[in-house]
DNA sequence: GGTCGTTTCTTCGGTTTCGAAGTATGGTGA
DNA sequence: TCACCATACTTCGAAACCGAAGAAACGACC
């Protein structure tokens, strides 16, 4: 609840949520006209912001048309990274919103937290190199990783995914490598950011599901990740949905892991998890793949359900690499989540926009909302 | 996010958190200790606010003591109401959380809500006589109410505790009958907050657990109710655990409900509702009692759990009715609980402090954080 | 009993922020 | 084409707020 400055106030809200006009920047911010247009003029006299053309796609409606503000090149850049199972991803944006670069690349699954974090910081000088950057440019960086974030270390919990960082102080290895602060996060939380910031910003309570090799949850409430009192909200896959079940490795029986996810799918299908996906997609018309797949969205629209009654978003996205496979998952779970809701008229569901880009731009969202942009000309001693 | 002046923080401030320091309230703020004591010489001038006599038992630390502001009966009361299905509570307190008076007294379950409209304006007229008030000296008033509340129609969802106010717009007729405004909200939700405010007000994530008649929820986020988009958070009850298990009042079927609650001990114990809870409470070594608590707290355990895993709170706090039994239906709960959260420490489970007042209490914080306090001599026009 | 450290509260000059009134810039409809 | 409306931005005097420095009120320690 510190009060900053209205300066301040403009800088942060101007990275976190990209350019906007200075009666928006007012309105949201809780200031006063005169005083956004007088801290304005100073930031924009010393060069920190510029006026956006006015060619954007303005809404058509009555008054003079509002000239958006945006921080320049100079404020510094922003960094998002996910890491997964095998793959990494980065991208590199300005505090504008403008995504200059996005570079990807596989990584040996199992391989060690040293060696995967060489790869990323790779990633990360190509992507830079890219948008005509150096590391010197870059203000805030946020990484993703899949498995819960343990804040009070600051570094990744029991992972099944990535084995190789157990007990690796997660944030503060990657933060030494690349010579930057660093902030992690879950990668199920950063998805759900990224959703939201690209389409669902207005919602209340964004529920977001991530089915991809294990099942994981990402929340926003009021604009904002919740992460839970020690950081590892999020955990979906290990919600029990039948005491009598397979067991999982979490050492439980019949979690939602043990049936949905596509590591279930792969196993029941008879498939091996390399490029197994792939043939899935391809074969969505034959009966056997079908009906795995409707099972699946049946159990996890079961357990989001039970979800739906205890936290009542206002709308459930679904991504992940297996939500690709679209309407043969999606009925289903849609059927069995109405089914399990009690409230007269069941929460929305919809099939995240973003595919597999979903948490390297929420991880950029992230590292947006965190930056403090440069001051061109600092007045401060 | 509006900014508001500091005159209004501090007095809101004071309403919502009780008595506090200059300093604190700057800290808490985020103004300066200047401002801070600049506004309350004012305001202590116009007589809305007083200092608390300087012996309060104050830590024992290095420093001048610091010397508690607390706002002054003229400035108004609040007035917090509990609906059950079988009784009505009603509390009042001044500005600085002083708890006037409470009054209790029973419903006909099933009564029409115009009968039990009544009867809770003649306990709150009684309550405000108690404390020589009057209904003029209210500023704030909220109610809960068992059952999800639509924040969309500002009415109780379907609820099978409370038939008679299906269809009633409850917050419009019950601000009729008092001629006073007021807030609603589900009752589950308000024993988390009473819960929270008397003791945990520093956890992050809270999750109040009430096992009464039926099973709900509270959860707490940032000091602020969480009550999701529609504002029907915290049904907890019809959680399926049991997808072969007994009908439910809902449609579903194997609902936490069915297995757990009050209401559903005292089936399997061959008791009636009416005083069958008493006694449970003194049949405690009986061995068919201690069985079926043994198996409402694991059914309950069990669903928390997985609850944990997705919300990560910091502490789950259960109430209720039927939590006077204590140990007997903990001690399984957490047994169960901690078999089913993947985390290496689970949550930690405590029983409520405040029993069956923790619902009024938390009105009253909900109607205190609500309230504006009323300026001894405004100096507006 | 006096000095020191610590925290709270006050004083005061300078800056930031506000509010009200006014100007700018586009649509809309006679 | 021209008043008229709606919204965005600017100007300027007044009020609110801040920061630094200092006074006040304790406990702790020699």
């Amino acid at each position: 609840m510190a009060r900053a400055d209205a300066t301040e106030l403009i800088l942060r809200r101007l990275a976190a949520a990209g350019p906007a006009s200075r009666t928006a920047l007012a309105r949201g911010l809780g200031l006063a006209d005169s005083t956004v247009s007088t801290v304005v003029a100073g930031l924009m006299a010393e060069g920190t912001l510029v006026q956006a053309d006015a060619d954007t796609e303005t809404a058509v409606r009555a008054g003079r048309p509002a000239l958006d503000l945006r921080l320049t090149r100079a404020t510094g850049l922003a960094v998002g990274i996910d890491l997964g199972k095998s793959h990494a991803r980065v991208a590199v944006a300005d505090l504008a919103h403008a995504v200059l670069a996005e570079r990807a690349a596989p990584v040996v699954p199992g391989s060690s937290a040293q060696e995967q974090i060489a790869r990323v910081v790779g990633l990360v000088d190509t992507a830079l190199a890219d948008a005509d950057a150096g590391r010197d440019d870059v203000v805030s960086v946020a990484m993703g990783l899949p498995g819960p974030v343990d804040r009070a270390r600051d570094s990744l919990g029991d992972s099944t995914v990535l084995p190789g960082w157990r007990g690796v102080p997660a944030r503060a290895a990657m933060a030494a490598a690349l010579g930057l602060d660093v902030h992690i996060e879950n990668d199920a939380n950063l998805g759900a950011l990224g959703e939201w910031t690209r389409g669902h910003g207005t919602t209340d309570a964004v529920l977001y599901v991530k089915i991809a090799t294990g099942v994981g949850a990402g929340l926003i409430v009021d604009g904002e990740l919740f992460t839970g009192a020690r950081g590892t909200a999020g955990e979906l896959g290990h919600t029990v949905v039948d005491p009598q079940g397979l067991p999982c490795t979490c050492g439980n029986r019949g979690c939602l892991e043990t049936v949905a996810g596509a590591g279930a799918v792969l196993r029941r299908l008879g498939l091996v998890e390399d490029g197994g996906l792939e043939e899935v997609l391809g074969r969505l018309e034959d009966p056997a793949v079908a009906s795995v797949l409707d099972e699946v969205g049946r159990a996890i629209g079961g357990v989001l359900g039970s979800v739906c009654n205890l936290l009542d978003p206002g709308v459930v996205i679904v991504g992940g690499t297996l939500a690709g496979v679209g309407e043969p998952l999606l009925g289903p779970l849609r059927e069995a989540l109405a089914a399990g809701a009690i409230a007269r008229d069941a929460v929305p569901v919809v099939e995240g926009v973003l595919g597999e880009r979903a948490e390297v731009l929420g991880a950029l969202a992230y590292a947006l909302r965190r930056a403090l942009p440069r001051r061109a000309a600092s007045t401060r001693p």
